[in-house]
DNA sequence: ATTTCTAATCGCAAATATACGATTAGTATT
DNA sequence: AATACTAATCGTATATTTGCGATTAGAAAT
């Protein structure tokens, strides 16, 4: 049989603990997620005016972290309000806790 | 001024952070860290055993893990016996725990 | 209906990551 | 010196990520 990566099961845990860690494994997104935590929450434009990268790239890193579900966004037009995912978050970090102890 | 990424400063921390989430970013890499805790140590050849991934695969993914210093190596010819490193391995534990509180 | 504003998406280019097989390097042992 | 064994590295192909500017979408307000 050949040896392919075709052929892995991965266990559901390490599934999840790598889409977060991934989710994380940007300086910018730590960061966004650093001023998040700080403002409780945030809009897109406020990104815009503390990181000096276009507001495209920052939509793109807000784009991940909510597909990793680390942070929701809330209509407040004609703005959206970005806010920490409490439930996720709780959730990756019994993750982290657990794996690494 | 143009907005550019060349101008981000990041804070160390958040350098950090990532450089260790960016190499737990990936479910084979986080299974060989468990294969790796449950063993305390391991050759190369073991992961070979255990996962369905080519040897040069695997030799990639531990170079990795190496390089964001979650794990090290230690000649026992003609063998290379891998280990946790446990020093980073807190700092990453540290470091995570304070960031995700 | 038109205008205004914010944020997402598109389109593109460049850089990284992931996987493989094949080869090389390194270290005993013979 | 030659052999045997393990693991790293090379070379390559493909996929994903990251960044940008430009455009589009969506929701209120006029």
């Amino acid at each position: 049989m050949k040896r392919t990566i075709e052929n892995i099961e991965y266990k559901q845990n390490s599934l999840d603990l790598a889409l977060f860690a991934k989710a994380l494994g940007h300086p910018t997104r730590i960061e966004i997620l650093k001023y998040l935590d700080n403002q409780s929450c945030c809009f897109t434009g406020d990104l815009v005016d503390v990181f000096p990268i276009a507001q495209s790239t920052i939509s793109q890193h807000l784009k991940e972290l909510k597909n990793a579900g680390l942070i929701q966004g809330e209509l407040k037009p004609p703005k959206i309000r970005y806010c920490i995912n409490k439930e996720n978050w709780e959730k990756a970090r019994l993750l982290f806790d657990e794996f690494l102890q």
